[in-house]
DNA sequence: TTGTATGCGTTATCAC
DNA sequence: GTGATAACGCATACAA
């Protein structure tokens, strides 16, 4: 490996002025930067960046820990995240960790051995508890797309999430507003904050309409489409009565519909299915269920720009960024469509020259009591 | 930061006892060791992988560059090199380098500087000069689904991927024995050995039908789906005329359906289409399509651990891995279905319950000439 | 403008 | 069994 040292002894300097160079610090002639710079290609050197990490305490990188890299909705944040990252010079360590509280703990572990700059998680649950090795060592942490349970004053976490709850509680009414009373809820693991609040929408929907909640038609499960699969098919099972499907995520969506065209359930018109978060644009592809989709990419990029300034020392402060959300409807959207479109509600593929797009900016309706 | 030292202080030993302590290597008595576990546990003590990195001059880390950690074929090698890595212990640093040959080279010269054990990497092309850095400091690299384009004797590089010669002759085979003669090929960047690979299939199972290649239905672009769009949308504009299409990849082939959906193009009864490597399970949901799919999370995987296997001199000499491919048809497969399910042909949709799904392990074809 | 000395946290080597 | 010493590659404080 070609060292400082090498270089220097190469250009017949010192080690201390190839570092000058290399850093641009200090004062160096014209003549010996020269020297150096040309001594630098011929051996081909290439910093250390463990050794001056090591020296400065700092790795310019960044720990990426997520639920499920194989979601899109979490591959478009990372992609966020990476974009944002690389345009600045830090470098992403990825971990995946399947909602599992353990592999969680070894990332952090790991995480914190790494020195890492800066954290970006999303906690599988809201316990300020599980992330006590940051909060101990007071790693720069945001955390993207979930929240805390708790309010911890002092340790500054930046948050980047969408509102779950506003969101949940705009696909519930939208069913509602079609006529559904039955609407079964198929959430994820009931620990996740986001698990949490979208069932609280759903519940403050329901409320609202002055439909009362029957507990039997919430179901926990995983954030996954096998998860989809086997909660439908256990309220199939049970012969629980339902017109509507509200899906957690994503995943669970597409275990819905999978479990349903299996039974030959025809969506919407046998069932009505709302996603929480689309899947790789299947609501366009597919056009019969509704959903809420957040700006995974912004979420992303919002939540390293804020990594990044915050390990600079920008700012300090915690802060809580809350993006908007969107409620996508092409079809099925009875309350919002004309008669025309009503009346595709029969066929079960439309081409989409005859659909009419309805985007909705979800309102914020924080803050809410705890 | 608690270091090896407090540690020390802390027990009343030196820090090398700790240092055999924390790696269980050389003799220390049942009583100090105990000592000392019970300062590292009291103290917090992490040790910094950074600094034994420099010491040992290994990190326990890979560098993943891909293409676009977006795309679901891409994401699920992720997945497969994830938890191979971390199942030993190894952290994985992910680069998305979008087909750039410009983000590719920063991404290896990073990479370069953090001193990871190993690189997997997707290359854009299969010139071995734009991997010279990795060659020249030796570290240890495979190559994931993609291939070089030369040999290169004194340079032990791994290569795990599918045979894309084959699969894409199994495709069109396909394509042509359903009656089709013109065939449009929609590839991604020219220079990628996968695009160049599934156009020489695509040309082989041509040229054994007897059917001449018509150069104009060959178009190259990006693998992306606007891409697909686009492509889609310059075939259709030129007026050419076909009555199939290949999509180059997953993210082209959903570009493709998307074009054609727009323009009211029914697939397969106005265009055919097939897909290589499936849109994550889309070909599930929406069976009008036929796809060769690799077993991508395989692919990772195997790389990841051929990597490790490297990494720490378990084998030296060049290794390659092809793995098989299917062909998997769920609808308009009129060669391999019977006449009930011909008769399926019609309908835009069906019921998963009446489609035979065919899946045929597509046989290598290896080795080609050059 | 350049160089010397020092230490970041760890472990291999050798001595006791 | 345990400890002192040196070195990994770099950048800072200070001296020249």
């Amino acid at each position: 490996m070609v060292t400082i040292s090498d270089v220097a002894r190469c250009a017949g300097v010192s080690p201390v002025t190839v570092s000058r160079v290399v850093n641009r610090s200090g004062y160096v002639s014209e003549k010996t930067r020269q020297k150096v710079e040309k001594a630098i290609k011929e051996l081909g050197y290439i910093p250390s960046a463990m050794a001056r990490g090591l020296r400065l305490n700092r790795t310019y990188t960044f720990a990426l820990i997520l639920p499920d890299i194989t979601n899109p909705f979490w591959t478009t944040v990372a992609r966020g995240v990476e974009d944002a990252a690389q345009q600045r010079e830090y470098s992403i360590l990825l971990y995946n960790v399947d909602e599992d509280m353990h592999k969680q703990e070894r990332a952090l572990e790991t995480v914190l051995s790494q020195q890492v700059d800066g954290v970006l998680i999303a906690p599988h649950d809201g316990l300020v508890s599980h992330l006590q090795p940051l909060r101990m060592r007071s790693v720069p942490t945001v955390i993207v797309d979930r929240r805390l349970n708790e309010v911890v004053p002092d340790w500054p976490v930046d948050i980047v999430r969408g509102d779950s709850i506003s969101g949940a509680k705009a696909l519930t009414t939208h069913l509602i507003s079609l006529g559904h009373r039955k609407i079964a809820m198929v959430s994820g693991d009931e620990r996740t904050t986001t698990a949490q609040d979208r069932v609280m929408g759903y519940r403050i929907a329901l409320q609202e309409a002055g439909i009362s909640c029957d507990e039997n038609l919430i179901v926990y499960g995983e954030f996954r489409v096998s998860a989809g699969v086997e909660m439908t098919n256990h309220l199939m099972e049970r012969g629980i009565n339902f017109s509507a499907i509200f899906a957690g995520n994503n995943a669970i969506g597409m275990g819905v519909v999978r479990e349903l065209i299996r039974r030959g359930i025809r969506i919407p018109e046998e069932i009505a299915l709302v996603f929480y978060d689309d899947y790789a644009n299947a609501s366009e592809y597919f056009p019969f269920f509704t959903v809420v989709t957040q700006n995974a990419y912004q979420i992303g990029r919002t939540a390293a720009e804020l990594l990044i300034s915050r390990a600079t020392g920008e700012h300090s402060e915690p802060r809580e960024f809350i993006l908007p959300s969107r409620l996508v409807t092409r079809y099925s959207c009875g309350s919002m469509l004309d008669d025309h479109h009503q009346s595709l509600l029969s066929l079960p593929i439309v081409n989409p020259k005859d659909l009419k797009e309805v985007v909705w900016e979800v309102p914020l309706l924080l803050p809410y009591p705890a």
